[in-house]
DNA sequence: TCGACTTCTGACCGATCGGTCAGTATGCTG
DNA sequence: CAGCATACTGACCGATCGGTCAGAAGTCGA
């Protein structure tokens, strides 16, 4: 792996686990035993090393989002298919989804934070079923906040954590549930933990 | 309102938007028209500021939550009460509790927001019906992390807000919803929005 | 009028921040 | 070998950070 690829992945951890704000390019340089100086030689600035660190997650969403317009007259039938991507692609990149969730606010005015914004955007637009109401809306808002913020915990080591495996069909049932609760059989979360 | 609760306000605010990390005593300072030292004046560090703008959420958390260990033994008939006042004090407190979940993982160390982390195990142990599996705790997550994240985006002045009465009570449904599957009717929310 | 107390301020401190720059070591290519 | 690009470093910069401190200004009761 290069010099480069791995001040990203530093970057990701660092930034997942004590925010944007609160790593220095100092402290992303010794976790991978080099310099400030070489960090700053392979990205221009810290708002650029968090761009790269970012990219692969928003590009991947993108992706995801772009592949099924074409289904947009069958969305019931494709929810589940659809639903199941997206936490996939979620827990491929959870440290970039915990960045975006809890940093959004405060770097609101930075370009890869707004790439993100416009992203999600998209994703209600492709989950919700019918002319978006304020019920529907706060729905969807809650379980993708509650979806990162889980994942975004699963990246701290001081306990212990469920089975991933696990941990994704609980993801994907539950944010069906709150995405369509239309076409989601009741029965079907109500009675599965005994 | 003495300099002293202007500046809680003002910290309150500041740190919900920008993070705790990402605001200065100097902009807190310049937000009420006093100066630095005049903030270092009524508060020992930031840090103490800090804790003195989460304390009323946190206390009134606690108090919410010492006041029906009474009722353990029928959660199911006193669950609709118990979220209700739940959701009711979180939107009291909003910002607080916007705070607390943006900032958790930066401010692990912070004694502040590890009181809140403690409280929220306890909301936890409240909220939940059965033994707790993977699957219930999970859930609960999601809605207590989704509440909040609704919230702190309603603090937000860039977009338009919803009606909080109606906000109220999709929150409650949901939460609700999500916490005790079990005795929550699903006609009451998947025919609700037409 | 005289302290004593509260409130508040500007000057200042050391530390750290993100970022620049000149220079060095290495290795490929002609 | 010379020449050039890549990778990297330490010294350094101005700005800002949280926090300290001596003192000014106003209020109060004795």
């Amino acid at each position: 792996m290069t010099t480069r690829d791995t001040l990203v992945q530093a970057a990701l951890e660092r930034f997942a686990r004590f925010g944007y704000l609160g790593s220095s390019i100092q402290q992303i340089a010794d976790d991978v035993g080099t310099s400030k100086s070489s960090v700053l030689y392979h990205f221009d600035s810290k708002e650029a090393l968090l761009e790269a660190a970012m990219a692969p997650a928003l590009d991947a969403l993108a992706t995801l989002i772009d592949a099924l317009p074409q289904l947009r007259d069958d969305k019931v039938s494709a929810a589940p298919a659809l639903v199941t991507g997206f936490v996939d692609t979620l827990m491929q990149h959870s440290a970039a989804v915990s960045i975006f969730i809890s940093q959004r606010g405060a770097l609101q005015q930075v370009p890869v934070i707004q790439r993100g914004n416009e992203i999600v955007d998209a994703i209600a637009r492709t989950l919700v079923l019918e002319a978006p109401s304020t019920r529907v809306l706060t729905r969807l808002s809650i379980g993708l906040a509650g979806v990162a913020f889980i994942l975004g915990d699963a990246l701290d080591d001081s306990h212990e954590h469920p089975d991933p495996a696990e941990m994704r069909e609980i993801l994907i049932d539950t944010l069906l549930e709150l995405c369509m609760p239309a076409i989601v059989p009741a029965a079907a979360t109500t009675g599965r933990d005994a």
